[in-house]
Parts: C-alpha cells; structure tokens; sequence
DNA sequence: CCAGGCTACTGAAGCGCTTCAGTAACCGCC
DNA sequence: GGCGGTTACTGAAGCGCTTCAGTAGCCTGG
C-alpha cells in the first residue's frame, strides 16, 4: 500500500511497493540486464500502475552530470535565426546531428546582437554549447567560459580550448570579386552584414569597417578587398553599405542606396543570398536590368538562390555540413575528446543568371 | 586551504573556505537581502578567487523542482520549422516571451512528421511543454500526459487538462472561399497541407481527407468547403492536391498538377503563403497571368505575402500574438495556474493583387 | 531593565536519482 | 564436496543545491 497518497511516485514508491531496493528499480530502466526479466516486467507494471513516468530526469542529470542537451547560442533572436535561411539550414542539420545522439536542443537566443545574456548562460542546464557568429566579446563566451563548458563556435574567431568549424570566408568573398572583376566590372557596391551589435545601418567607411567585431563580416570584406586589389581597384572607394540583418527587405534599402551612387556601380557583391534578392529587387525598382545593367553576386547559395529570377551567382558553403560538423564535435567534446583543430570548410563560386559583363560605359 | 585539489568547487567549497555555512552562500546568489552586504561581498570574491561559477543549474533545479525551461515539441525536423515562415514568427514571439520570463527554449523536433519521439520528451529537462500543431495521436503528447508536465497546445485539438490557443482556421479558409466566390470564381482548386503523417502527397480524394489527421488542415478545408457551398458550387468535384510542407517549391508541383485539370480551375485556394507564392509561379511557368487568368489565395499574411508580385491576397493571422500568447500561458501554467477556456485568435481577409474576376468563360 | 522585534546566520532535511562495492544464492565441474 | 564463476539483487554514499525552522545577538521603546 502506498502511504505517499497525493505525492508523485518517485522510484522509491516503485521500490517500496515490490519490496526491492532502489537501486534495482533503477537498474530496471537503465540496465536491464542487470536483472531477471521477469522481475523487470514486474517493476514496469507496477510503475505504470502507480504513474510513474520513469527516472526524472534532473534527478538523473544530477546523479550522472550530464544533462542530455546542448545549448546554442544566437547573436540574435529566432525571428532573425529563422529568417535567415542560412542560418535555419545549419541549425537544422545541428539539431538533427544532435538528436540522433539523443540530445536536446536549448536555445539561448541573443538580446540585441550582443548574444544571450551571461545570466542565461550561467542558468542553463546543458553540457555543451555552440556560440554561432557571436560579436568577439559576448559576454556568453565569458560565461560559458566561467562554468567550464565545452564549447564548440561556429564562425567566429578561435576561443581557447574551444573546437572550432568555419567557412573559408575571406576566400569566397575573394572568388565573388574576382569572378565580378573578370568580367569586367570596375565599379563594385559592397553589401554587407553589421559590423558591430550596435544596430547602426547605412553607409559605412574604413574607420568603422577596421573595428568591425563580426568576424565572418570582416573576413568577408577582407576577401572582396583583396580580390578587388588583385586587380588594381581601389578599395577604399569601393562604396559599402552596413545592413543591419541578413533579409531581403534590407537588401533592397541598401541596394538602392548603392545604386544611386555616381558613378553607379555596375556589380553588387552581396555577404547573403537574401540581401542579394533584396538587391535585385531595388535594381529593377530602379529601372535597372540585371544583370545586363549591373550583376549581383550572393553568398551561402541557399536554395533561394537558385530559385530567385534571375537565378543568382553565389558563393556557395556547405551548410548542412556545417551543422553536421559542429553537432558531431558537440557531441564529441561531450564524451571528453580534447577539441582538435579548427575545421575550414571549402567555398566554391556558382556562376549564375545574375552576373554578366557590364554594359559598354556610357 | 581547499582540501579538493582537482574538483571542481561547489557551495561547500566555498562555505568550508570562509567558514559560513552552505545556506549562507546559497543566500548570496539567491537571497541578497538574506545577508549583510558585507558578508556576501566577501562570498562572491572568494567564489571568484576558487573559480565557482555560481550554482549548478541541475541541483538547483531537483532542489528547486523547477527546470528553468519551457520545451517545444515540433512536428517535425528543424529545416521544415526554420523554412516555414509562419512557424518561425510565432516561434520567436514565444522564444522572446519565455526568455523575459527567464527562460530558455528547449526544442523537440518531430522526426518524420509525427512529432517528438515519446523518449525525448520523457527525457527533457522542462517544466513545461508547449505543442505545436502534432497530429492528434501523437506518442509525445501521451508521454507529456504521463509526466503530468503542463501543456499548451497550439493550433491542435483539445488535449484534457490542458491550455489552448488556436486561431479560427475553419473562418479564415471560409473567407477565403468566399471571397473567390464572391469575385465570380467557380472553378476553384485546393493547395493543401498534409492530411496525415505518413509522407503522402499528390490528390487527395474525399476518403482520405476524411481521415485527415492534422487539425489545422481538416478545418481548412472544412472552411474552404462552407464557403463554396454556401454558393452551391459542388465540393466534392473541387480538386485538392496535399503538400507534403508548407514550402514554395512543393506549392510549385501541387499547382501545376491543379491547373492542368480540365476544366482549369481559375482560383487556386492555399493554405499557406508559400503554398501561394509556389503556386504563383507555377501559373507563370503555364504562361497563366495572375490574376488575369488565375487568382491566388494564400494563407497567414506573412511577410513574404506582400512582397510577392503580385502581392498576395491572403487570410491573416496573428502570428506574433500567437507565440505570445502560446509563452503567456505556458509561463502562467509554470505559476500552477489553472488552464483557462481556450483562446481562439480571430482572422481577416486582406484583400491584394493576386485575386480578381475570373476572365470571360472560354 | 526587559519584552518584543529585527537582523544575520546556521543545521539539517530533503530533491530523486545513479553507481559501486558487496553479498547471497546457485550452477556446474573435476 | 569444495571451488571458481555467474547471476540477481542490495546498501549506502553520493550528485550540488534550496529552504525552513531555528537561534544568537543586538536594538528599541516603554
């Protein structure tokens, strides 16, 4: 007879009730072979008769130390996670790497770019985390940092003890100038990510690019510079617009704030495919015709790229594999393998319907 | 002199050090008014000093019985959640509700479209769970029910003893019916969600909408039906083709099939505005003018939906009051709230360019 | 000068589980 | 018939924290 009337069953109820210890209830759950079957069944009946619903499992968590879930970190909050396609695929194959090893996702979104804030951090009850594209001083990393989790970042620079899984940024961004530059284009835009968690937009010049805290946007400036140098174009009057998100909408404000330049520019080299939409967008709200009056170029080659009209030339990144890659490293940095070194993932140039060589000039 | 050379240090670590008890340092962190400045001054230093990253989240919480967390359980994997628009925005109104309330997101992807699998739910660390559009027998939702954990459905039948929020799917589809109709349409077709879990798509006929599994799409098309048969048009011939997700390519496929029914329809009714976007496309693909010769309902008003060309004719929903409104309960349920009447969020028709009279019969 | 009320802190009882070192019983074998 | 080896189960020591009922000491007012 139960005398806990009214409390939850915990696995002592189960225990006392049979007449057998804890431990073997326990074992019924997590060990089964380490008791007769028969007894085993007994032990599943009874619980089901009396509810309960098996281990708990903090009480487990707290008994093994591990707690079944890994943690990511978002510079930002979901709307933008998932507005931003490239973020949503990664994420993806993150959650499902993750859930094939029997893990939870916890997500700690970013307040305001600047990440999650160090309290959520220090309060969530995971094992391991992922920092995606996180602003160099998060106050998270400092957090995660101070509880000694495994961390694993994606996208940012190198975190002492940290795993580590990045794109070869600065190299596509490269490949999209060159491709642009070889095709005869002089006059480049540059539309790029943000490049503090300030919520500034607009315009920016080198003063503000050289204290960019993005590393992904300052790669990829690096890389649009260096493949437009290559070529004897001045960077420094290659004319960059700070866009304050990945989407479309923005895309197009930026844009056409790039087009109205003069001389306009003939070729738009985009850091998101969704920005580059955007971009298509405000030419043709300009009259413009691309690519015949000026080619765009995409980054991450989502499938929106492939899918926008005109078909977008993009640089494309492995985005599943990148989800894949820094689940599989969560989950071994979880069974104590010492993190390796840095993962770099390879870029390729997708040439599309959205660039050509420019117009004779006028 | 810290005798736990290599551990790493806990509340009693820092007790025994300064010579206080465990309850005093447990007041440091989470009673400041419990002790003097002065003292709890002197604890955090020495917590800082021996690297205590302040209390395990764990043991607060088995301590505590509460988790800190609020899961969310899926339907399915995390790329179909992250690409469908109307998911993630109110996903993100929740996340934002639930993190000012302190909390963090933990993630239940369904996997093949049934939702979470019984064992991942028996395992998360939450304290409460919300469910997000599973079908209606799905195994999660009986392993949240043998838990006893509270439950916040959304966009689901009713579930016992648990809170509920929906939105009046059945009228919105109705509206858009009508508003088809009321245009002079006659002809109409239906882009549908999924009727079940089990990976069909392609036409679906009256025996297998009748068994339809999904709330969400029964009532759609239960709405859609009213409508057209308010205006005697015959609804078992209306053709319906399932999507298997909500995404525009696969709105693309079902559209096509649609329109190349003879006699075409010249309406497409779609129960998402990316169904409707795909759908869209597939009339240009056709060389059909929309909405000269074809008009298009969508579903949501999602951002995408005004921005299309043309922009979209859609039923609206509130999306962000939605995930608001799913937090706001889950968080009250947290406070042993009881689960009130459910709450049923209104729609409206918005009218824009991708509806209009049906050209001359041929 | 003492009752009453604070303030600042302590002791101990949990929270519900895992795990490890046993132990008792049994089995087969030479 | 004793011995090594299994099998099936138990006891107890944690895991790291919160919380509640005290208690000691001090202050205040009548």
């Amino acid at each position: 007879m139960s005398q806990d009337r009214g409390r939850r069953p915990t696995l002592d109820t189960i225990a006392l009730e049979l007449g057998v210890s804890r431990a073997t209830v326990s074992n019924a759950y997590n060990r089964p072979d380490q008791l007769s079957a028969e007894l085993r069944e007994r032990i599943i009946a009874t619980a089901r008769r009396l509810g309960y619903p098996g281990p708990d499992p903090t009480a487990r968590s707290l008994a093994t130390r591990r707690s079944g879930s890994v943690a990511v970190m978002l510079c930002d909050g979901l709307s933008s996670a998932f507005s931003d396609p490239a973020l949503s695929i990664m994420l993806d194959a993150l959650a499902s790497t993750v859930d094939s090893g029997d893990r939870a996702l916890l997500l700690l979104p970013g307040v305001d770019g600047a990440g999650p804030r160090a309290q959520s951090v220090m309060r969530a009850q995971t094992d391991v985390v992922v920092a995606y594209s996180l602003v160099d001083d998060a106050p998270s990393l400092e957090a995660v940092r101070a509880r000694k989790l495994p961390l694993v970042v994606v996208d940012e620079p190198v975190v002492p003890g940290s795993a580590r899984v990045e794109v070869a940024d600065e190299t596509g961004a490269a490949l999209a100038a060159r491709h642009v530059v070889s095709l005869g284009h002089r006059r480049i835009g540059v539309l790029a990510f943000e490049l503090s968690a300030d919520g500034h937009h607009g315009p920016a010049g080198l003063d503000r690019i050289k204290t960019a805290r993005f590393r992904v946007t300052r790669d990829r400036i690096a890389g649009y510079w260096k493949g437009l140098a290559e070529h004897g174009i001045p960077t420094d009057e290659v004319p960059l617009w700070e866009a304050p998100g990945s989407g479309r909408e923005i895309g197009t404000i930026g844009a056409r704030w790039l087009l109205e330049r003069h001389p306009r520019p003939t070729a738009l080299l985009c850091m998101s495919d969704e920005l580059a939409i955007g971009a298509v967008r405000a030419a043709h709200d300009l009259g413009l015709a691309v690519p015949a009056d000026v080619s765009v170029v995409g980054f991450d080659d989502t499938p929106a790229a492939s899918w926008s009209s005109p078909p977008l030339t993009t640089v494309r990144q492995d985005l599943l594999l990148k989800g894949r890659t820094a689940g599989d490293l969560a989950l071994r940095m979880l069974n104590g393998e010492r993190p390796g070194p840095p993962i770099t993932l390879g870029v390729t140039l997708v040439a599309r319907a959205s660039t050509a060589p420019p117009a004779a000039p006028m």
